[in-house]
DNA sequence: CTAAATTACGAAAACGGTTTCGTAAATAAA
DNA sequence: TTTATTTACGAAACCGTTTTCGTAATTTAG
């Protein structure tokens, strides 16, 4: 069975390339008489245009990418799920491109986009994205991009993110009035806009009530899982080891937790615990885990939608569009 | 700025578009002094050629497409990760499509495909897929497809799989040891092979052990979380309760630590379970959880493989290429 | 020194759609 | 009845590449 393309339907039905071509578009040219004849033959015979050749000709893909560090994450993964609820009802796809928390992966992927494979992005930029010029670049050379989560300052375009430093501080301050007076705060990457601002908040919470900062207490993670259990291993058995943690990433649970486990740590008379995540399986740890829950599927659906709303009306400006949404603080078995 | 394209590129460089396609092409036919020539007026005008005419002259996406129930799932978020490693060095794209286990779904994304979106794609079938004539039609069609983990048994082509059976035997088998004798089966789906597989190897440890067959003690569940957590607490109320259970799917782990922990069923004393999982955080549940650990990696990773085999070799055939990985049964606190 | 082969490039035809424009026939307006 | 408009379609250009083929200029072989 070889390819069908339009020609070969035209020739079936004994109808011009354009006949066809404007039937199947639901032209107006073209007699209702005639375009369901074209339809009904293009279903018979299994016809389905050449996506390439229409976006060629069109100079639109019908795509958007979705750029994040990783898959296997489930603030990710939920975020996926809300983008392609709104792609779908745009009749676009979308495009998974993963840089694995790599700057030089992230350059590369964004460069391509030059091509025009996609017509518009959304971004969550990897940890060690520092320099953004070549996100500003995709937007002089046109391509709507839309930050969500881990956007750059420095970058005007849209911006969906979370109350970074509201909830970091919020988080501190649950563990200061459980009674931990000696709390450490492990974060993802020094350069990261939302990791500074979590950062923030629980320094400010701190200051408000009047506990000394400790930079003992503050551990820039990796992405290597040993190397991260190495650290917070070290962490807890210090001297003054700290009594609560407020940790930023949802990768650093497992670490945590078998440290505290190998180091027979009791959570959470000894040590109170607080992780930005997603995870579902939070509820079920023992002791359940007190997260920081961002409303991933619905960041991924605004980004989509602010994102769509620039690629259907070219003069609306995606400059000055910035939302931030409110994340859940859920207290659970492990700080209380 | 604007989209430079190939023509403008030529224009600049005072050559015609057919040697500056031939230059960056590294063709034959072009001397060395132009391919530098070009090479460097395009990295300056910051040239990417458009990915949709390639494809529409060439005749070939450089696009692979992974078809996937969900992302939001261990196994699958590892298979895309082994699946990118290797479409990376080949110099392809990966589009992921997720069906979120509806047969219409699967079979609109698949229905797409003939218009030569993609080279090939890599296929795990929804839950409700019963009936695999679209996939089938998509093979005769000239698309190489390569199943992995959820394959149709009667279409002819690769399949990537784990040993179901011996899996669901050896982790029956060991409840047994540990003293279950009313075990219950968790199962996903009535038509899916590898849900009746693993089903079988139940089963058969059951009958090897001379341990009568209770239908009480197999479940069909569902895709909505809730209606799981409903009929395992009822499996887990009956008068004769089960002492074991086998759940065929890591997403029905937070239902069943829920279901235990609101009917105060002590794991592993009351309760053992196994589950199949590839969560990470598997290992700091409370009780931690043994799981039947899928390759999830290397499955993706090999059926990436065989489908490029098949992509740059016209008259290698799939038929015939059937592999069975083994998945290992990790043994943890929650059944011993 | 001539003939054959090679080198390095350009013109033009694809690839498979969409869109613009032109035009007969049918219908409506004058 | 004549003219203007609408309807329904087809021819051909176009989107941005790649590839085939043709050909001057240069090199090599005889």
């Amino acid at each position: 069975m070889k390819h069908i393309n339009i020609k070969a339907l035209a020739l079936e039905l004994n109808l011009s390339v354009s006949t066809v071509s404007k039937a199947l578009n639901d032209s107006y040219e073209i007699s209702e008489e005639t375009k369901q004849r074209v339809l009904e033959t293009a279903a018979r015979l299994n016809y389905v245009p050449n996506p390439y050749a229409s976006s060629l000709r069109g100079r639109k893909s019908k795509n958007i990418a979705v750029v994040i560090p990783e898959v296997a994450d489930s603030f990710f993964s939920l975020a996926i799920n809300g983008i392609e609820s709104v792609a779908k009802t745009k009749g676009y796809h979308v495009l998974i491109c993963l840089t694995h928390e790599s700057f030089e992966n992230e350059k590369t992927i964004l460069k391509e986009f030059q091509g025009g494979r996609v017509d518009g992005v959304l971004l969550s930029v990897s940890t060690e994205t520092t320099n953004c010029s070549h996100i500003s670049d995709l937007i002089t050379n046109g391509l709507p991009i839309v930050f969500f989560d881990r956007a750059c300052d420095d970058v005007e375009t849209a911006k969906i993110t979370t109350d970074d430093f509201e909830s970091a501080y919020k988080a501190t301050e649950h563990l200061i009035q459980q009674k931990a007076d000696r709390i450490a705060f492990l974060s993802i990457s020094k350069s990261l806009s939302i990791s500074n601002k979590r950062l923030e908040g629980y320094l400010k919470a701190l200051e408000d009530h009047h506990i000394k900062v400790d930079q003992k207490y503050i551990v820039d993670c990796t992405n290597d899982p040993e190397q991260n259990y190495k650290l917070i291993k070290k962490l807890l058995q210090q001297k003054h080891k700290p009594n609560g943690i407020v940790a930023s990433v949802e990768k650093l649970t497992t670490p945590i937790y078998t440290a505290c486990k190998d180091l027979q740590i009791k959570v959470p008379e000894d040590l109170k615990i607080v992780c930005f995540s997603n995870l579902e399986i939070a509820a079920i740890l023992n002791p359940s885990l007190t997260t920081i829950t961002q409303p991933a599927f619905e960041m991924g659906k605004m980004a989509a939608t602010l994102l769509f709303k620039a690629l259907e009306n070219r003069n609306f400006s995606l400059v000055k569009e910035d939302f931030m949404i409110q994340s859940t603080l859920v207290v659970r078995d492990s700080s209380s």
